[in-house]
Order: C-alpha cells, then sequence, then structure tokens
DNA sequence: AATTGTGAATTGATTCACAGCT
DNA sequence: AGCTGTGAATCAATTCACAATT
C-alpha cells in the first residue's frame, strides 16, 4: 500500500504544504521559513520540519526555504504532473452534487466521467456539470480504457462494496469513499473516508 | 472545549457506533458482541471496548451489549434528541451541492438557512433545495433568534476568518469548515475540517 | 464458555533541544 | 545570528493480556 515510507498523515500534511506553497508562488514570495509556512498551515514549526524529512534536505540554515524549489520537491514526489482523471460512481444526492461543484478541478483532478445504474433518470439532474453521466455497466471497460486510477464513491451503502470489488479489479488503486461502508480491497489499494453526517455528529457532541 | 474528557477520535468513533446500532435495531436485533460490531464498524473490537469504556458499562460479560441500550447510552451522550438546526453560509459551488444533497436531514441535522453575499445572483441555483437563500448581512440576527449552534462553512478561504468570528460572536459552538483556511477560534469552539481537494490530492500520492 | 472492562505494554505521532550550516 | 535537520524525549492512541462476571 505505501509507496515509500511516508506516514499517511504526513502524506496528508504535505498536500497541505503544496497548496500554500503554490500560493506564495503566485505572489512571487521567494522563500519562507518553517516558521512561516507551518503558521499558514497550521500545524507547529517542528511537524513541518520533521514532514520534509520525509522528502529530502530542501531548505538552507539560517536562511529557510526557496518556495520554488520546495513546490517542485513536494510536488514531485506528491503531485501527479497532469492532470489526474478520476470517475465518480453513484450520481444519487451527494454524487451530483459533488458532480456540479467544480472545485477538484483546478486541484489537478478532472472527474472525466460519472457511472450510475439508471443513468437516464438522473441525467438531467447532473446535465450542467458538463460531465457525461454512464451506465454502471460500461464501468469496467472504462477505466480499463482510459487507465483511471481513482475513484470517488457515492453509491448507496449497500452497493459500495460490490463496486469497489468491479473498479479495483479494473484497475483503480485510490478510492475516495462518500459512502458509510467499510470497504475490503486489497492491501495496494488506499482509501479516504469522508462522512458528512459523522462530520457533522461528532461536532455536536460538543455543543450544549 | 471538551464537554468530558472523551477524546475527539473517540468521539467521532463513537458516532459511528451509533449509526452501526441504530441499523441493528431496525433490524431488530437485541444483542450484539464488541467483536461483531467493531467489525461493522471497521476498528478492532478493543478499541472499541476502550471507547465505550469512556460512556461508561453497559455490557454483560459472557453475552455482550443489548443493542437497545447500547443505543440509548451512546445516543443519551453523543445525541441531541431533537433535530439540530444548522446554517450554511457561503452558497457558492460546493454550498449549493451541500444544499441540494439531503442527507444531512435524516441523520438529525437540518440546514434551516442558508447565507450569501449575493443572495440573489446564487438563489435560482439553489431553488430546489428548498432551503431559504439570505442575505448575509442578516447572519448574525438569525443565528441569535433561532439559538443555532451549528454552521457549515462554504465561503471562499479569503472570507472564511471574518465569518468564523462574525459567527462565533453570535453564538455558534461547532463549526464544518470546507474552506482550506486555517481559523482562530476561541477554545470553546470545535471545528472539524473537510478539504475534499487534499482528500484527493493526498490519496495521489499512492497511485502509479 | 464466552465476553466484557481495564491496567500495562506497545506503538505511533508530536514536540523538544540542540548540533550543524550559511 | 538565524534557521534547518534530526536524535532523543514526551505525549497520545492503540493493542495486549487477563482478571472479573454472567
Amino acid at each position: 500500500m505505501e509507496k515509500l515510507a511516508i506516514p499517511r498523515k504526513a502524506v496528508y500534511r504535505l498536500s497541505l504544504y503544496l497548496r500554500c506553497l503554490q500560493k506564495l508562488r503566485n505572489n512571487e514570495v521567494e522563500t519562507v521559513s518553517s516558521e512561516a509556512l507551518a503558521k499558514a498551515v497550521g500545524v507547529k514549526p517542528t511537524q513541518l520540519r520533521k514532514d520534509l524529512g520525509y522528502v529530502g534536505q530542501f531548505g538552507t540554515r539560517g536562511l529557510g526555504y526557496s518556495v520554488e524549489t520546495l513546490f517542485e520537491a513536494i510536488h514531485g514526489v506528491m503531485g501527479r504532473t497532469s492532470l489526474q482523471p478520476v470517475v465518480l460512481v453513484g450520481v444519487g444526492n451527494l454524487g451530483s452534487a459533488l458532480l456540479s461543484y467544480g472545485g477538484f478541478r483546478k486541484e489537478g483532478f478532472e472527474i472525466i466521467a460519472a457511472f450510475d445504474k439508471a443513468p437516464d433518470e438522473v441525467k438531467k439532474r447532473a446535465a450542467r456539470s458538463g460531465v457525461p453521466i454512464n451506465d454502471s455497466r460500461d464501468l469496467v471497460k472504462y477505466i480499463r480504457n482510459y487507465q483511471v486510477k481513482m475513484a470517488i464513491l457515492t453509491v448507496p451503502e449497500n452497493a459500495a462494496q460490490e463496486v469497489a470489488n468491479v473498479i479495483v479489479e479494473a484497475g483503480v488503486q485510490a478510492i475516495l469513499n462518500f459512502s458509510p461502508a467499510v470497504l475490503q480491497v486489497p492491501d495496494e489499494v488506499v482509501i479516504n473516508h469522508v462522512n458528512l453526517a459523522v462530520e457533522l455528529e461528532s461536532l455536536s457532541y460538543f455543543v450544549d
């Protein structure tokens, strides 16, 4: 599953640093210290430095990091250079909501197609997104054809495992799973879980 | 910030257990062992038992837990009994996507109103959701009026801190923040962070 | 016989503290 | 003088192991 020995949480934060560096780069900032960058991201400077340690050594002591160099370095490890194609499976409420949310594209991901068991029913709902809605029967063929490596899962809980089996078999290596189902997948497949209801519910414990 | 001494992650998992127990209850299952419940949720039995330990003692040794009793217990600690009102601020792409996603209601949360700086522009986009879209100027008044304790933040990054200040001042105690901004809030306010782009990006590290 | 509840052990993540560069 | 890089120390979370209970 792991590509190198970078802990999962560190990978997550590296992605945070990358976003921030991009902004600095746009503002033509040349150098940044671990302290400044860490504050911008909401972590401690030591943690930032430790995380960067997983990637290599890029700083100059006494000075800080070159924004450009550091960006390139993290981007090189983390980031797909080109637009990464993603499929979305399950065009229900949440699925079509995510389709109409265009926010992934500018982060380097493109939802190139969506799939649903009953594509006609939902076609109009998601029509404005511009993403083609296909029948789930074509899922495997499509993933193989376009060599899609990543998928967003927004199917109902009871369908999630089956869909996961199918797409993994077809070659998907990473899944962003919005269903509450706990998915069984081979070790080399990674999953991130997002459960919006639980995010809210676990917050509500703290309100009085 | 913490209400009792239950660690944040344990609270999150308790919410997971609760969902699962609800399902068991619907299926009229009477008892469940830590092993079975843990598997359903995707954690180890010992962790489940340790988590339950934060809440109290409900099991009978040799037998397991009464689904009903355990449900009541966790629900009592975690759950608002009645529908918890929530406001959503920022009706852009993601905001309107979440509005049209109806999934929160059946989990005990109701988005009772949405707010935007330019409500007219976006009104039609989110019209079908049935949630009224108001002008941000009325935010404070509204939160006070209805004593809203929770908010979903889907404003652009540069507006996030300002909105946070305003809603916290008005009485909001918990925020589900979808913006990439790192928010400064008083200790007694809790925040959950969801960054969909980063979820995807941190996955992409593991694909080849 | 089965299964909980929990103190102790372990593992993992974070932070400290400071040596090493520039 | 300032700031990185990292081994050592600390802190938090998870898992083990087993006594207690039905």
